[in-house]
DNA sequence: CCCTTGGTTCGAAAAAAGTCGAACCATCGA
DNA sequence: TCGATGGTTCGACTTTTTTCGAACCAAGGG
């Protein structure tokens, strides 16, 4: 493994999926934790605290290929952080309002 | 066909649901179209115009299961609506930041 | 009446997405 | 360097979603 996983530039980001990125109830919860702030991948439970590693490793692909959120290697783990910046920038207001729903 | 479809009631409008209808660039086409007013469904292309109608009758169909629009009989048509006043109401800022971007 | 028009529903097939075990990989601590 | 830890990827399977023709339906017009 590369260590580095692909992230979409800002520029790449398709409004239609981060939409479909956060129509899923997991996701979304994953999405919210993050609001607050980078997270270990081992700190982020989605819903399902016994959810098998390779779905929630799933889910975190899906975010991070919507341009959702960042996973990057930190140290043995894996940091995830939401990517309000970029968000905010090419659709402003629409994180916001997701999270205060 | 009892003529009137079944709608959500505001209450009932699920936010990963709007979310997925929305997460489809016809679906997303559609909605854009209906944001300056009602439109007869004839009137309504997405964006091909040469769309067999029972799909457009089945992107109708999951707009309106997931709370976005109306579809009520008028005459001989189908009247479409955006349900702004619910979606503001339940996701403020919501469907504004969609519809702009 | 019948026929056209505008649209829904059904059914089946194809495409996409979700699920998860097993294998793999990289790093840290002992 | 060995093992444990945290996580990704692969492969196969299940489920959901999409697509669209054909059948059907309801309302108006001639």
């Amino acid at each position: 493994m590369a260590g580095d996983l692909p992230h979409p530039e800002r520029s790449e980001i398709q409004l239609t999926d981060v939409l479909f990125a956060l129509s899923d109830p997991e996701r979304l919860a994953i999405t919210r934790q993050l609001a607050d702030g980078p997270l270990d991948m081992a700190a982020c439970h989605a819903t399902d605290p016994d959810l098998p590693k390779s779905t929630k490793s799933h889910f975190m692909k899906v975010l991070r290929e919507a341009g959702v959120i960042r996973n990057e290697p930190h140290g043995r783990r894996r940091m995830l952080t939401l990517r309000r910046d970029d968000l905010d920038a090419l659709f402003p207001g629409l994180l916001d309002s997701v999270l205060n729903a």
